[in-house]
DNA sequence: ACGTTTTCCGCAAACGTTTTTTCAAAATTG
DNA sequence: CAATTTTGAAAAAACGTTTGCGGAAAACGT
């Protein structure tokens, strides 16, 4: 039992000891079970007075008592925070993914934290995040993560519950992610009323995100019996997954301008290039720019994210923009109520957000001479 | 080409519970007690048979036990864990440098949760961050907090060790950030070679930071003798001091657009400015643009930072460069140590890390016409 | 007036570790 | 050989909560 001094002086001399419950309970002259069971309003086959609730409420505020997380979390099993696992984040979509989801949490009055998982899918970073699942009631799990399924069994077996987040694998459900199909047949029909026909697609296939983009592509050019030449699709697979810093960022992005470049030196080049993701198209843009061509006068180039690189750059770029905080916050909605009701099935079930399109200033009607 | 894990057979019975510390102990047929100094390594004042320590080692792998946290904490009071408080995420270099200094954390076997912190002082928020210091063993700031002093008592108080990192006013120590005056000097000596006389500065006051530097700006222009119009100086104190989503990111983009155009229309217009962020920059470049000005050669254009948009925009930004990494490592280096010896005067210290200037498009000299 | 609820709350057992204390046996010493 | 020291490990006491159970007092019903 802590001693220290009655009254009201709040004194800096005095190492002021933490405030705990017992202290609480003795102020109130209660015991410490019913501060904690009024402190958590808990009314589940307790009762206490209104007044003695009212005291022992009035006096914890005025001490100042906060629980301490560690203790409640080891009596109840419950943490109240839950974790994310980002693999990528950084300047682009990952990253202000992993900032939404944490103030989506905590709008709800839980914490989030965002860990970063490095690449390795057996390096001890990777097994860290994981393990301390015991600290998490649940976890969120963004973008790809190159070992999903390991995770994923890893957090069954400590019954932890888990979302995915816009990870481009096919992954089970849980999950929300945005509705890529849509987000396709949007950007195709634009450009399309534009009147390209001769539609590039760049991106790179490390990504499986940006794997699934392809294979949509392809699907919305052939919807639209749109022929789609080897060589207007330019891919990299050596792209490092992790971009950990600006120089591995400043590498890619060089990497990609250059690819730009290729693509567009081609003797028939394409009217239009449709980018996975705005990053890429940033590449784009300056590839095209290199060459000495205007966007959008002799190349429209088209996005996909909408993050902020997008307004900044020029021409700013049309794309699609996925309604970051949206998918955020049905994210961490449903991890809740799973966390809540771990066995309801109704909870098994994919989120799919509409992205919409964002006309800026890169895409232009295609011209006479080029088509 | 990306593989994906194959699955480690460690799966242990399913659903069986979690292995404790008692299940090693009965295994090994020692006492629970015994096993936790083992797999702690205490050597202090203890004494353990090198053949009952390899045993409890070996049970402890095989059946893959890992301590629960929780109690671990409660009893030793120590978490393993940092967190990090960032106001201000986002693309630019403050969500970087959360970034880099959870991937430092965990390079020292330490695991750090960025939290963030909203604007208002009082809010639950803010104090939610806080409060969870009892999970914490020590404190990252990251970046101007606006309630910094109220932050900092309320640590010194929980008796956690912390450190601010890249912060723009002037706070105690102990402190890892840039010398910013040293990246001044760089700036405008560079400009001064190149025959910039009317240079002129553009950033918001909202940020500490950004006051800060325009002091040292002014400074420096002072050391080269140097007159400084209050039309050169682009300020605007009413900017959202946060930038929660694209939108807020967006609204201060074309903000900053509009600024440096005003800037540029003037009567006797600078040759250069002198930005206080690169993102401020950014928009300079766009202002400059949207007028049918060429950058660099009617008007030259710094940032300060160093973050991705500076090498993706056109004409690439030179710019100062803020070793993000190195200021991160230091930092967590600091508060590990102070984590370890919190009374150890040797650690109360100011750790400045030199920034470089990097040459890139955005600067040329002065032309003959405008000077 | 006497049994039966109801109301309110105390008591004590967890939770899974770490740390301090204690202690028997073996080894060493004088 | 008795007295001490050293070695190795068990036992038990925290850590600060939550929670199930039980029970006294008050209210109620007949």
């Amino acid at each position: 039992m802590i001693e220290y001094a009655k009254g009201q002086e709040v004194d800096f001399k005095m190492r002021k000891a933490r405030v705990g419950i017992r202290d609480i309970a003795e102020e109130a002259g209660v015991s410490i079970g019913t501060v904690s069971k009024i402190l958590n309003n808990k009314t589940d086959g307790v009762r206490i007075g209104a007044e003695t609730r009212e005291r022992v409420v009035e006096i914890a505020e005025r001490l100042g008592y906060q629980a301490n997380p560690l203790a409640s979390a080891l009596r109840s099993k419950r943490t109240g925070i839950i974790g994310a696992v980002n693999r990528n984040p950084g300047g682009g979509f990952m990253g202000r993914l992993g900032q939404q989801v944490q103030l989506a949490a905590r709008r709800r009055d839980v914490e989030l934290f965002v860990g970063i998982m490095k690449n390795m899918p057996d390096s001890v970073e990777a097994q860290l995040s994981i393990l301390q699942g015991q600290l998490f009631d649940g976890f969120l799990l963004l973008g790809d993560l190159p070992n999903y399924r390991d995770v994923a069994r890893k957090l069954r077996n400590l019954n932890k519950p888990h979302v995915s987040v816009a990870a481009g694998i096919a992954v089970e459900v849980p999950m929300a992610h945005t509705d890529e199909a849509l987000g396709f047949k949007l950007l195709l029909d634009y450009l399309w009323g534009l009147g390209h026909r001769k539609i590039a697609f760049m991106g790179s296939l490390a990504w499986p995100l940006v794997r699934e983009r392809l294979r949509l592509f392809k699907e919305g050019m052939a919807v639209k019996g749109l022929s789609l030449p080897g060589e207007y699709i330019a891919t990299m697979d050596n792209f490092p997954y992790n971009l950990e810093d600006f120089a591995a960022s400043e590498k890619l992005f060089r990497s990609t301008v250059d690819h730009a470049k290729a693509l567009l030196r081609q003797a028939n080049p394409p009217t239009a290039i449709v980018c996975a993701t705005d990053g890429f198209a940033l590449g784009a843009l300056k590839g095209a720019a290199q060459l000495g061509l205007r966007v959008p006068r002799d190349v429209s180039i088209t996005g996909f994210d909408g993050i902020e690189g997008g307004f900044i750059c020029q021409p700013e770029l049309t794309t699609i923009r996925r309604p970051i905080e949206k998918v955020a916050a049905e994210a961490v909605d449903l991890l809740l109520a799973l966390i809540d009701s771990p066995e309801d099935p109704a909870l098994q079930r994919r989120i799919l957000i509409e992205p919409e399109l964002i006309v800026r200033e890169s895409c232009a009607p295609v011209l006479e001479e080029n088509s």
